[in-house]
DNA sequence: AAGATTTTGATTTACGTACATCAAATTTGG
DNA sequence: CCAAATTTGATGTACGTAAATCAAAATCTT
């Protein structure tokens, strides 16, 4: 039988009470003592029954997710997926909230930060904007002992305590090689559809996709960045006049979230002409291009598992526990047509 | 707040002791008084605490997992996932138990099943060996009500609740086009290295593998597979005899478990053929084998997912809850040497 | 060594559910 | 309509932990 709190106190040679008193680092407890009910608890092997305990205290855990406001499929879908997560909130204990944020504005970031030092809620996780001010709010947080993970986008160089999203640079390395190879022997331009080069994780797939295309593939070209704002008619119409513009394209990398865009001038341009196309983010249209042979790969991230990773990490470092890695660690996800879910 | 016991005593206007009698079915309620309580659980939107019932009733979970005696890395895999699970199990109050049964034997497969019946557990999860007799008797166990998953090899036919597992037809189509893909246009012949085409999950990869090959790329043809029973030394002398006899293969498929022979055969190769592979199941071999160049995509089933899956769903089952779908689906992870974990 | 202070112990209640027991009420059978 | 059988209610204990209270003991001050 797992040991309780009773077998401390036995072990320990004290009573229930002041096993109770260290266990929740209640005052009124001699060094002495403290270090005699410590070792007893890990002599015996003693964890604590999570379950009883939040029954007990009657404990949720009050969560926060702060997310850009931004207006594109793949942010739909996490909203989507916190709406499913809250529904699931009686019986997994949570109390999620999420705070909307202007998208790539630092301060506001800060601001929304700030204001949850005081709510102190058991976990934040936030889709960070890449900043200083930002690094310092969440070490702040992070001192203040508040759980904090990155979602979707990584805030290096702070202490945040867990990053909930696929690694970005190899996610570019990765688009790179697969274009590089499906192309094969061929020589041409490449061209390169984003959001925005403010975004950082647009940021980091373009320079591992620039970096192993310069390294591995010397015959592909890449034709400056289309920033299209991953607004599907701006895509559209960069991509429809770089593709009339430059006869050489033979290749495209989509890596925002405007696929719509692309995907239509893809259609729009003469049939003759085969251009191969890796892009990011499964949706319904990414899908439906993917099966009818538009797009050729497509890799994802899914927004499911990491909001579901971020509430367990956040759950677990709020309870002091530890997290398997393995479980917690957001794949990146290959689509051909033939092992679409 | 959560709606309680007590809420459902007062909402159908009867005591606690008959709705504990409804919800844990025991006898002596009449049917109208039943159905009485049973509209007011479905009215406040009840839902058992189960982390409340579970320490009422001093729950745990006992599990079987029926796994084959096979050597292979991949099953070597499997048995340290259940291992770590295992050291989870005050945690996660499970009881964990393997047993293993002689690989490919339907006859020990099913001895195991219907001694288990007996024992009732509180779920079964078995890598299933395809025939009649084992469908029965799942399908017994089923019918016991006692929950099983099957675990990364599927029982067709039989009314199991769920697989834990990848596609595995899809699988060898996703292998397909990747070869394909990456030998453009080249014409030449393709070798299939598989462990035994007595195994469900090798055959289905072989069908769905030949199935696009034939389809899509007409300018491969497939050589007669070569069923190495997974064993390196075997593998090896099979693959090397293939590559010699044989100076039009530009392609290997590997979809077993051995690749340790196939890679020694590749690399004894002379370096100035170029053959393009992919193979099966990440491990430390076919891991260093990508970085190096020599395999050039690698198909994957984390073990590690699919043992906690299978926990997962057979925990949810025992107690009649629902399982995330999207959560416990098992994906088929591509990995190129960029994207490796 | 007396009193003040800190530390420890003993005990109780609570969380939401399970399960058992006994008494009371209701229904059923004859 | 009465007795027997069935159904329902009332109540208490338990699970492992949290949290509170009050008394007792130990330690510290001077």
């Amino acid at each position: 039988m797992r040991p309780t709190v009773h077998d401390i106190a036995a072990a320990a040679g004290v009573s229930l009470a002041t096993v109770d008193r260290v266990l929740n680092q209640r005052p009124g407890v001699r060094r002495i003592t403290r270090e005699k009910v410590e070792t007893a608890i890990r002599e015996i092997d003693y964890v604590r029954d999570v379950a009883a305990a939040n029954l007990a205290k009657g404990r949720t855990y009050p969560l926060v997710f702060i997310l850009p406001s931004s207006d594109n499929s793949f942010m739909h879908g996490l909203h989507a997926e916190i709406r499913d997560a809250i529904k699931r909130s009686p019986v997994e204990r949570t109390d999620i909230r999420t705070v909307e944020v202007a998208a790539f504005d630092p301060a506001a970031l800060v601001a929304a930060l700030d204001k949850l030092a005081d709510e102190r809620p058991a976990g934040i996780a936030l889709v960070a904007t890449d900043a200083p001010g930002v690094v310092a709010a969440v070490d702040k947080l992070v001192d203040d002992g508040i759980p904090v993970v990155t979602l979707v986008s990584d805030l290096t160089g702070s202490r945040r305590h867990h990053y909930a999203g696929v690694d970005n640079i190899a996610a570019g390395r990765t688009a790179a090689r697969l274009l590089g190879r499906f192309l094969g022997d061929a020589e041409g331009e490449v061209a390169v559809l984003a959001g925005s080069m403010l975004v950082r994780d647009h940021r980091e797939r373009l320079e591992g996709f620039a970096a192993l295309i310069a390294q591995e593939f010397p015959k592909l070209s890449i034709l400056p960045v289309l920033e299209g704002r991953d607004d599907p008619e701006m895509a559209h119409m960069m991509v429809a006049d770089a593709l009339s513009r430059h006869q050489r394209v033979i290749g495209v990398y989509s890596l925002g979230a405007g696929n719509r865009g692309l995907i239509k001038a893809l259609k729009g341009k003469g049939t003759d002409r085969r251009v191969t196309v890796v892009a990011h983010e499964l949706t319904v249209h990414t899908r439906a291009a993917l099966i009818d042979g538009t797009i050729d790969a497509v890799l994802n991230q899914d927004a499911g598992h990491e909001v579901r990773s971020a509430i367990r990490v956040l759950k677990a470092k709020a309870d002091g526990l530890a997290v398997i890695d393995a479980q917690e660690r957001i794949r990146l996800d290959i689509f051909l047509k033939d092992n679409l879910p």
